[in-house]
RNA sequence: GCGCUUGUAGCUCAAUUGGAUAGAGCGUUAGCCUCCGAAGCUAAAGGCUGAGGGUUCGAGUCCCUCCAAGCGCGCCA
């Protein structure tokens, strides 16, 4: 079965075609997907457009109105459309869609026979990388990652779904002044093992986490592991961190496919070509021994420094040479998601990749906003230097991952968000998540009973009767479960896995209506199947979504 | 001071990117288990979408001016 949305888009075209030739319409006018859309309230039938209030034409509104839709009546019959009822005209703006009930049905036979579930392939086998988290390997990942976590692994997932091949990739900061200072933080702490005085330096990581590496080391090497070289205690201290991270990662239920070493970009000398490729174009410059780029002409309001007067680099020459790789291991999309503090750097990475030769329309920056996180209403000032923060581990232990991803999920990237730790406990049986995984529970338990009721049935999608299903909330839930698809299809364009959890949430209240005012499992042989049919239907659909979000369906809770 | 982001029900957030009577959850109030899971359902109350102007058939959404909050404004990352 074609996509409903998709065969009222080409008979729109093809009647403002028409109307254009015969000169009723006075300007050419490019039918997009996005011109069929839901209408708010039931009455107004299932689609509608609002196209005719845009398209300048010779006729009085009201005539206009009554000849396209005439018009494209007969197109739609031409065209072979049996999916659509009725168009209604509602002036000044719109054109109404009413659905045959049998163009539902059919949707749903295909969702339960073939399991298609109605996704289109805008990716194409296109390749996206998508860099998120990225947190500097200096101390545990904190609660405000796991925004980015959770936000990033959906996205991910969405995209895979939708056709484009995914890899996640975690920016490794492993080197510079802060991993100096974090080598120097565990050296004191191995000091303070052996008895000296705690000297953290002044920007130091006051954290107790190094302590039980710092005792480690100390076990293991004994007193003379104070005469280790600075680097030493930088690696052990970064190794042992990267691997908490991993660890609480995984944990929190997301794994990258690849960690990308800053290091390693240096040491292989790719910080120094890019800054020679830059050079020998002539964007940049030295002032005051330092090189500069000019990035002014993209926006910026002042030219940026790539290396500074000491010799070493500002955090943009790595990171240019970072996005070259990227592009030239041949991604299509490069996702970055930045905190609200690098959004000053937009403007600067995308003038450094043009000059690159790069188009930096293919960068799409996803600006995640921080979380606050409080304590009982209480502000918490988090910072990984003095060791004040709250680590992601804590919330999984205290919370399930599945409510915590599904916390940050349920707010977009942009707003602002408030983190009370008491209060999500406290609320965490109240938590939306569990109305979705309920109905999944309740699926579960609907088929459980019907094999103890009724263990000889079995569904056949190709005989059993659709069209028994009449009620209300069964047509509703048969249009919503149309609507899976396009929900995703509007996510992954958008970049936002909310779009898929309203749609979810919308599409669970429906079925708790329906459970609670009809009896799936009945006397009536051919209507159970029907129901069960839709029941099912239904199933697929919310375990697809809420893979997609990454949040388990589960049989019984 | 300048820039970016945000401001929607008591609280936390939506609103298909300019569409129809602004919707959910939590909280409050009143009901529903003799029936496949009551972590559910039904109903009530709650709004001048921060304020004021503008653009047009039509604005929570776009433009301008204020107000408030968060984040930036480094040769830190």
């Amino acid at each position: 079965m074609t996509d409903i949305i998709q065969e009222l888009v080409g008979a729109l075209q093809e009647t403002v075609d028409i109307f254009r030739r015969q000169k009723i319409i006075t300007k050419d006018y490019s039918v997009q997907k996005n011109d069929v859309t839901i209408p708010r309230e039931r009455g107004y039938g299932e689609y509608c457009t609002p196209i005719l209030s845009r398209i300048p034409s010779t006729l009085p509104r009201e005539q206009l109105f009554q000849e396209f839709s005439q018009t494209l009546g007969t197109v739609l019959r031409n065209r072979g459309c049996v999916s659509i009822k009725k168009i209604d005209i509602v002036l000044p703006v719109f054109l109404n869609f009413h659905l045959n009930p049998e163009a539902l049905q059919e949707r749903l036979r295909s969702i339960i026979k073939n399991n298609e579930v109605g996704i289109e392939d805008i990716g194409q086998g296109k390749r996206v990388l998508l860099e998120f988290v990225s947190a500097n390997p200096t101390g545990p990942l904190t609660i405000a990652h796991g925004r980015q976590a959770a936000f990033g692994e959906a996205l991910g997932r969405i995209l895979a779904y939708s056709g484009y091949r995914v890899t996640r990739e975690y920016y490794l900061n492993d080197e510079g002044r802060q991993i100096d200072l974090l080598g120097e933080s565990l050296k004191a702490r191995c000091r303070e093992i052996l008895g000296e005085e705690l000297l953290i330096p002044e920007d130091g990581y006051q954290g107790e986490y190094l302590v039980p590496l710092a005792q480690k080391l100390v076990s293991e090497f004994g007193p003379t592991v104070k005469e280790k070289e600075s680097g030493f205690f930088s690696r052990a201290a970064m190794q042992e961190i990267l691997e908490g991270i991993k660890c609480d990662l995984l944990d929190f239920g997301v794994a990258f496919d690849s960690y990308q070493s800053q290091r390693e970009l240096t040491e292989q000398g790719l910080v120094l070509e890019t800054l020679r490729i830059l050079k020998e174009l002539g964007v940049t410059y030295v002032s005051e021994g330092a090189l500069f780029l000019k990035t002014t002409p993209f926006g910026d309001d002042k030219d940026r420094v790539l290396r500074k007067k000491d010799g070493s680099y500002t955090y943009l020459a790595p990171d240019l040479a970072y996005h070259r790789v990227k592009f030239q291991k041949g991604y299509d999309l490069i996702i970055n998601f930045w905190g609200p503090d690098h959004y000053g750097y937009v403007n600067r990475l995308k003038a450094g990749v043009s000059f690159l030769g790069f188009d930096p329309e293919k960068i799409k920056i996803i600006i995640v906003q921080l979380t606050t996180i409080y304590r009982g209403g209480e502000k918490l000032k988090m910072s990984t230097r003095r060791g004040e923060f709250l680590p992601l581990s804590v919330l999984t232990e205290e919370l399930s991952p599945d409510v915590t991803r599904f916390f940050f999920l349920s707010r977009k990237a942009n707003s602002h968000l408030d983190f009370d730790l008491e209060l999500a406990k406290k609320d965490s049986a109240e938590n939306p998540i569990f109305y979705l995984q309920y109905a999944t529970a309740r699926i579960a338990s609907i088929f459980r009973y019907q094999q103890e009721k009724m263990p000889d049935v079995s569904l056949d999608p190709a005989q059993v009767n659709l069209s028994l299903l009449q009620e209300p909330e069964e047509l509703e839930l048969m249009l919503l479960l149309s609507r899976f698809g396009p929900s995703v299809l509007v996510a992954a364009q958008n970049l936002e896995p909310q779009i898929l959890l309203s749609y979810l949430l919308s599409l669970v209240k429906t079925f708790h209506q329906y459970y609670q005012r009809c009896q799936i499992v009945g006397p009536d042989e051919n209507l159970t199947l029907a129901r069960l049919s839709l029941v099912s239907g239904l199933e697929s659909i919310l375990k697809k979504g809420l893979f997609l979000l990454n949040v388990h369906a589960p049989e019984r809770m």
